[in-house]
DNA sequence: CAAGTAGTTTAGAATAATTATAAAGTAATT
DNA sequence: AATTACTTTATAATTATTCTAAACTACTTG
């Protein structure tokens, strides 16, 4: 129930004091039952309209990127004008709909056969978007 | 051999009249026996480092888009700080190296099961990308 | 608990890719 | 050859993101 420790010990992990800002920001993002994906200005956003605190741009950005390279979040790599990131950590993959830049998560869709890396090279991870449009 | 007039039916195709700045980049994209992944900076320098040519940067970047609604180029969204174009239009999937930014095409990989597509959408194509880096 | 220090926030500047603009130039049509 | 419609270009505008340095705050230690 006390989510406060909960958000304090991502933050640790995460190499970050936990502050004021930051403990918004982790309100926003890790206390909705349903995982979601944003961008940093949906983010924003969120905590300006929802939690009631302005927070600098350049706090999100930090804090986002801190988490994402804890784990925390993901990338999510659909658009080139735009970084999205996803609270849903596990494997999993996404549809994506081109025209509403709507993304809609699915089971991992695994692959018939795996090709083989280059030479030297090993595989980190396989991203599947499976794009889609309105009929 | 006179590839002049395949690029001037592919500007015509895609809308465009045939200028010299037009048929330059496509000397660029098209005359390479091998297929090949730039940006629109790699593109610009080839043309005027190779084919010492200047082209204006929305030229090359009106040229480049024209091509990619027309199936003669692909967009490959692997990063979000620049737009990567493939001059391979076949079905395929890449290998990406996190670190080099470099990209490898590889034969399209088929998945196990295609998931149902939310109702309403039809899936227009799906994306594998699988990120390697060096051991 | 009062400093001190090390990390943090912030506004605003800097950067970088991309898109828009409008004047000067060129291809195509007559 | 003249007219028209499309192009190119330099430059400005836009947008997302990162950087910076000064003001601020959490944490540690005496």
């Amino acid at each position: 129930m006390n989510n406060l420790n909960i958000y304090k010990e991502k933050l640790r992990e995460s190499g970050l004091r936990p502050t004021r800002q930051r403990l918004k920001i982790c309100e926003a993002l890790f206390s909705p039952k349903e995982t979601f994906h944003f961008t940093i200005n949906d983010l924003s956003k969120i905590i300006e309209e929802k939690l009631d605190e302005k927070i600098s741009l350049a706090t999100v950005y930090n804090t986002v990127h801190a988490f994402k390279k804890n784990g925390y979040l993901k990338e999510i790599v659909i658009a080139t004008d735009k970084s999205y990131f996803d609270t849903n950590t596990g494997t999993h993959s996404h549809f994506f709909d081109i025209k509403n830049k709507e993304l809609i998560d699915i089971n991992q869709v695994d692959l018939k056969d795996i090709p083989n890396p280059p030479t030297g090279k090993k595989i980190k991870n396989i991203d599947v978007i499976i794009n889609v449009e309105s009929e």
